[in-house]
RNA sequence: GGCCCGAUGGUCAAGCGGUUAAGACACCGCCCUUUCACGGCGGUAUCGAGGGUUCGAUUCCCUCUCGGGUCACCA
């Protein structure tokens, strides 16, 4: 088994293709067969060797290295479809020498037009044979125009082209409604159908995964392969991502590109994972696997036919999950930069500081699902004011209340000037001792000081919270909350 | 509009003729924690509609509805 992932580099990674490729990925892995990567850069005016570098870098860092292709070579390059221009060149006068392909002359602007004739006459635009059976005469004349010819392949009529998809089962379309399409642009360049059905053949790929959008390309390619006199890989064709209001995932759905999410501190494991989940499911009633345990575990078979939708709830769950793993050095390392990015910490962190920020990322690790989140949860360390909690407005208010609240805050406040050094501990023991002295139980010790240092009715471990702001910070809190 | 695909809770989904219709996220409640969370336990909630086939349809067939994809000298 060979399979293939083949991005084009015009644009961001998209996470809908990451999904593309893991499944590529799983399947080779399971069946311990080939995982190939090619870049599909035919589209001259968009291709950047800016975003080929940037889809590298995003398989490599979510855990899906390749066997063969781009960069790691192998015996059947090159692996980028502009140095393959003269592959596909022999195969082209092949069918043009065949008669199964010839030069079409046709200016964009009369296509143009035609297509338009033919929807306002209700019927499927496609070519109308215009320069299927030239004379002579006629392409002299044409050359003498100065016109420059794209090649188009000749479709069988009344044919039922049809293949097996390994997650739809069979499709089948009819070939009446393709029409003569485009192989070769008028630049030279063999068009996208083209190159992949050339590339998939030469480089043996024995099975493709792709998005449904492929599918209504599919019957194109088989009409390729047959011209040719070849054997079509088999085809699997997965569901679409979707956005939350089920439309196709885009830009305005938020982040949609594997490089954001990496940015915002999610963990290669947890997008991983959740990419499986997103269309493929697990036999048992587990869902938190490595790459290991999925490879195991995949199969075609239960590959979901329906589109689904991006879940960022279940997406923070799983990340969540992952960074529960991380040591205290590594969420710290994860959350340095958005730390950095929001002026929370210096660039070069000396060592007092960095235990000081540990101590933060740690405090507030149980609340934070991805890294960029850590910056709302430790607002309240960088600012002098106090923001109240407006969604539990009523509840703070009780609090404030209360006929103890202030003797509660009052004798908390006490106890840390008396402190030698304020620790954990030692903020632990004042609270216990207050609990004692005022023979109140937890709850109406604990609120009282929480509501006067953060304004909040949650958050993090209050006795690392006075120990993050320190005694000054901490005591003039509490004197605002008792005035 | 033509062609193709799809339809189980709010979301991801299991199911593949007979089930009390799994599980996960989210939500709600309880327990734990002398606070908050984490964690544990439990709960609310689903077969798009109508026809068939069948002793019996979520499951098979048809129609409708809805959703999606695609109709390029883009991939």
């Amino acid at each position: 088994m060979k399979v293939r992932f083949a991005p084009s580099p015009t644009g961001p990674f998209h996470i809908g293709g990451a999904r593309s490729a893991l499944f590529n990925f799983l399947l080779a892995k399971k069946e311990k067969g080939t995982f190939l990567v090619r870049i599909e850069d035919t589209d001259l005016a968009r291709s950047t060797k800016e975003s080929e570098e940037n889809i590298k870098a995003a398989l490599k860092w979510l855990g899906m290295n390749w066997d063969e292709g781009i960069d790691v070579g192998g015996d059947n390059g090159p692996y980028r479809q502009t140095e393959r221009l003269d592959i596909y060149k022999k195969y082209v006068d092949q069918l043009i020498k065949e008669g199964k392909a010839y030069y079409c002359y046709c200016t964009e602007e009369e296509l143009d037009k035609e297509r338009e004739a033919q929807m306002a006459r209700g019927e499927t635009p496609k070519y109308n044979g215009h320069c299927a059976h030239l004379t002579e005469e006629q392409i002299e004349q044409y050359k003498k125009e100065g016109r420059k010819p794209t090649v188009r392949l000749r479709v069988p009529l009344n044919q039922t082209v049809a293949f097996d998809d390994m997650v739809r089962g069979h499709i089948a379309f009819e070939s009446n409604g393709i029409g003569d399409f485009v192989i070769v642009k008028s630049d030279g360049i063999p068009v996208y159908n083209f190159a992949v059905v050339v590339d998939d053949h030469t480089m043996g790929i024995t099975h493709v995964i792709r998005a449904e959008e492929h599918v209504s390309n599919t019957p194109r390619q088989l009409v390729i392969f047959d011209a040719l006199g070849w054997q079509a890989p088999t085809y699997g064709h997965i569901s679409l991502i979707l956005g939350a209001d089920k439309k196709k995932m885009s830009k305005r759905h938020g982040a949609t590109s594997v490089d954001q999410y990496r940015q915002q501190g999610y963990l290669p494991e947890a997008l991983v994972n959740f990419l499986a989940l997103l269309g493929w499911s697990p036999e048992g009633e587990d869902e938190l696997f490595t790459m290991d345990q999925l490879i195991e575990q995949f199969s075609m078979d239960h590959v979901a036919k329906n589109p689904a939708v991006f879940d960022i709830d279940k997406l923070n769950w799983i990340n969540f999950h992952y960074m529960k793993k991380l040591s205290d050095e590594e969420l710290y390392e994860l959350c340095l930069p958005h730390l950095q990015a929001a002026g929370y910490a210096p660039q070069s962190p000396s060592a007092d500081e960095k235990a000081w920020l540990m101590m933060l990322c740690t405090c507030v690790r149980d609340h934070v699902s991805y890294g960029a989140q850590i910056v709302d949860q430790v607002k309240m360390f960088f600012t002098d004011s106090i923001e109240e909690d407006q969604e539990h407005a009523a509840d703070i208010q009780a609090v404030k209340d209360e006929d103890t609240y202030k003797t509660v805050v009052a004798a908390f406040k006490d106890k840390l000037q008396a402190m030698d050094q304020v620790t954990p501990g030692a903020v632990k023991a004042a609270i216990k001792s207050i609990m004692k002295e005022t023979k109140l139980k937890g709850k109406f010790v604990f609120m009282p000081i929480r509501v006067a240092i953060t304004g909040q009715m949650h958050g993090a471990d209050l006795n690392y919270i006075v120990t993050l702001f320190g005694k000054d910070k901490t005591a003039a809190r509490l004197e605002a909350a008792l005035a």
